[in-house]
DNA sequence: TATATACTTGAGCGATCACTCAAGAAACCC
DNA sequence: GGGTTTCTTGAGTGATCGCTCAAGTATATA
């Protein structure tokens, strides 16, 4: 039995590199040509290494929502839930080096809902898995009796989310002031 | 001098039309057969009618704006502006017979922007201008001593759009309660 | 009715789309 | 080093993209 070469890529380094291409480009914005130029890629090693558009494609989704969902624990467990949730508004339309302020997983869902394209099923799927860690900040700072508990924190995790993408929407938008917006869903949460 | 025939098609009605399903699909997501089909153009009628796709895309972005700041300043008009502050995320979403929930301004916005396509400008534009119409209601809101004379209406007109943004988005998915949303978007009216 | 003019039609343009595959290059075990 | 396997390469696939244009058709005036 014989162990020939191995790849000469990264393949963690190229699906982070590709997922930043999608999340500015979009879907139908981002072509093969794109995606071999920036990864420097051939065709052939593409398609080995990734078998399609599309499923890179959704690798790059599955890693944009585990760093999301990792980096809003690590601000749980550094400031608590609320402090967090808090926080979280400003951080996201602050962070230095992504290639867009919009959420990349309501930019797929909107693009691709009504081809009821696999894509935007797997948006949808990922943005209920935020909305589940919001909730669960929520509760703990029910618990935790820092907002009060007759709230549904179900409720309150899809307007918090609804509010971030509109937000991270805003945030694009040269005429609008998104930090004021940010300030104004934080000071939300101290009225809970 | 000679007068002859006059086109057969209904210019208004067809982009109406093609409002539908740009809004739907969207610009990378609409094909010229998509457009011939569903307009019954073959493509010399399409192109002597509206010059390229991206011609009748801003003709349909156009109309689309106008018909939702004439349908808000209605309910304006109707309401008082603060009721029809009030109203106008639950309408947004429950209106019946529209191609999608989101809204076709945002979605355009999103699609094109890293491309700085012409129509990504005219989308912001639009947006800006219903913006505007938000500061109005709540301008006038402030005048007839509705809400508190201590907002800037601007500020308060910027995170009411950005709530409006998230809730329609929010609004095409099947794992939100986009009426809850509404809800608590209008209630936050009464507490200013 | 003859004629001028604009509208309708649809084949087809070059470009680009996602993707394939056969051939050459490189790295591993023996 | 020989042999084997996988990776890399890039020309090329058919399909579709937005769009053009010449020929045919219908409608107006004269």
């Amino acid at each position: 039995m014989l162990m020939p070469r191995k790849p000469t890529y990264d393949r963690d380094a190229l699906i982070a590199k590709a997922k930043d291409i999608f999340w500015r480009q979009g879907w139908a914005g981002t072509s093969l040509k794109d995606l071999e130029r920036e990864l420097k890629l051939k065709p052939g090693s593409f398609y080995a290494a990734f078998g399609s558009k599309d499923a890179l494609y959704a690798l790059t989704m599955e890693s944009y929502t585990q760093e999301g969902v990792a980096r809003l624990k690590a601000l749980a467990e550094k400031l608590g839930p609320k402090e967090a949730l808090k926080a979280q508004p400003r951080l996201v339309i602050e962070a230095p080096k992504t290639p867009a302020k919009a959420c990349m997983l309501a930019k797929t869902y909107a693009e691709l809902k009504a081809k009821d394209h696999d894509l935007a099923d797997q948006a949808a799927h990922h943005m209920a898995e935020m909305k589940e860690c919001f909730a669960d900040l929520f509760r703990k700072a029910q618990d935790a009796g820092e907002i009060g508990a007759g709230h549904d924190p179900d409720r309150l995790a899809a307007r918090y989310q609804s509010d971030i993408l509109g937000l991270r929407l805003s945030a694009e938008r040269e005429d609008v002031d998104a930090l004021e917006i940010a300030a104004d869903i934080a000071s939300d949460i101290d009225r809970l």
